[in-house]
DNA sequence: CAGTTGACATACGTGGCGTATGTCAATTAG
DNA sequence: CTAATTGACATACGCCACGTATGTCAACTG
């Protein structure tokens, strides 16, 4: 029992590290945390760490990954309760906006991570997001719901501007007003796409 | 002729090491440029960095007032040879957007500053953009041209959806194409804004 | 059971930031 | 006009942290 299988101890050691990185990161930044004290919360040393993510810029992505994988799952998940496509795609801004404000989105993801990443990252790892509002908006133009535009450049424009948002709630004096403030001025922006004829509610 | 004044040689030393702050910092990125080939570029020794700027946020700190002020002043320009507010406001978005793709507006004041500086940059240097547009938003909803929201927090959505859609172009395989296609997917963002009733064209 | 792999620890080199100290020219007082 | 002083800038040093090279021991493999 006390002999673990290798696979295993790996698996462990890789997500504690994940675990204690998220910490530090989300905590202290990206350029505040060192290594050796990340490790050695994480209970091991800075050897396991290069060994498994190669570098410091290597973990941060590792990172950053895990927490857009887990936002994009709750998207879906905010998504797919909706009754139509249009009330699935504004489900699916105000849950993102939401949750980009957590802390750890917000310095990992969206302050860090870009800047060290570059933008290579934001066109693989972030890419989900955006592709998705893409796809959405995609949709709704062939239904005639919403003007159209170049999806690409409107799911940029909806993606920064949710995202941003998100900052300036997140920094707020009252985080939670300045969020239902943002969700309320998102309203009309989103209702602004919408094509005149097109089903009202 | 040969000995110049106290204050003017103090203040080309500034001057020069802005300038080649600005330009490895735009070519090279914050954490890669080192100051010694930075002050070295300039003419100068480390010396004369830290005695001007402090330390190396502080450079890059008075370096992004200086990209954010010079748009600033362009915007103000395309602003005022409008026609009406409405007008205005949709240039200066226009001419935000396209200044903003420049590389070094791209790689110092979208990417390296917030990263480095934190919140407190964004609420402090780049808030002249950001108030700017609340400012116009506010004196739009007077005069009943667009719809009614908070400002300041449709003011960050629209800050956030120009500036990621710059970052988007900036990046794109063609840029002046994809930011032809920022612009024209940034006219039914703006245009579903107004209220119903407004005067048209 | 012996050989080998590989996950992880340990030790070291290096580069770069910040600071303490020194120097010399420009201002200012007498 | 000269001497004292300020301060802009150069020089030298220490420290910290990243990355890498090397070592070690337990887990797979034949």
């Amino acid at each position: 029992m006390k002999s673990k299988t290798r696979s295993e101890t790996m698996e462990e050691t890789r997500c504690r590290l994940l675990l204690s990185a998220r910490r530090s990161f989300g905590a202290d930044g990206y350029a505040a945390t060192v290594m050796d004290e990340l490790t050695a919360a994480a209970g091991v040393t800075r050897g396991a760490l290069y060994h498994h993510f190669g570098d410091k810029k290597g973990l941060l992505l590792a990172v950053a990954r895990q927490l857009d994988a887990e936002i994009e799952a709750g998207l879906a998940a905010a998504e797919s309760a909706a009754p139509d496509p249009w009330q699935g795609f504004k489900r699916r801004c105000r849950a993102y906006l939401q949750a980009v404000t957590e802390p750890e989105a917000q310095r990992i993801l969206l302050r860090d991570a870009p800047a060290v990443l570059g933008v290579d990252f934001v066109q693989a790892g972030q890419r989900q997001c955006v592709t998705a509002i893409a796809e959405r908006l995609r949709g709704l133009m062939t239904t005639g719901e919403i003007r159209t535009a170049e999806p690409q450049a409107l799911a940029r424009l909806l993606n920064g501007a949710l995202v941003e948002a998100a900052a300036w709630a997140a920094s707020a004096e009252r985080p939670e007003q300045a969020l239902a403030q943002a969700l309320d001025a998102l309203e009309p922006l989103l209702e602004g796409l919408r094509q005149k004829g097109a089903s009202p509610k």
